[in-house]
DNA sequence: TTGACAAATCGATAAATATCTATATAATTA
DNA sequence: TAATTATATAGATATTTATCGATTTGTCAA
């Protein structure tokens, strides 16, 4: 109920664009509110609601309403087990795990 | 040299296409003639070399000369290598390995 | 060298997507 | 409640991309 019900499509689409990848490393390791990162980026805030709404849906942010604002945040353990689930599909010869 | 030069975003294009991930179960483990996927798949052989050259320019097929076919074959161990370099990227949180 | 087959490229078209401005919704504060 | 701030949504536009039919290029065999 977690590694099976992943898209590697939709995974796949979620990382295929600059700009999200950019947004990701942002929130990497930290919760940003939306302004925080269309100050770090070079977007307008619509877009960077756009990208968020498509990570979201791809399940690789997380989100958190502090006040005003709403937190995101990158969920890594998704993106981890995302990430094996397409090397067990497409490289079964070299199998990979996720260490401890 | 070979983990370095992974482009992300190159890579999660390459992936972020329904019939490319078909072509790629296709070719996983073996080595097919475009013909082959073409007739395999449900799109005409324009289309698939079109998909072929996508995934070879981001180095997931390799291909080899056999008379007048071109066999391609999935590069599974770029593949593995690309999915860490996400997960390194991305989940530094959650260590992903090559084992063995 | 001509004919046949395999794959790649070209050019056109349609669908998907990234981006913006304008506006709506949500939450807080005066 | 009205004003303010933060985010989301709507609608328009431009770019990218997937797809196809037609053609070209490459390879082999008769």
């Amino acid at each position: 109920m977690n590694a099976a019900n992943i898209d590697t499509v939709e995974f796949a689409k979620a990382l295929s664009d600059d700009t999200r990848q950019k947004i990701m490393m942002l929130c990497c390791c930290q919760e940003l509110s939306v302004n925080d990162i269309v100050a770090a980026s070079d977007v307008a805030q619509p877009t960077v609601s756009h990208h968020l709404k498509i990570l979201r849906n791809a399940g690789l942010v997380s989100t958190k309403r502090r006040g005003k604002q709403v937190l995101y945040t990158l969920n890594q353990e998704r993106l981890a087990t995302a990430c094996c689930r397409v090397a067990e599909n497409f490289a079964p010869e070299y199998p990979i795990e996720l260490t401890e």
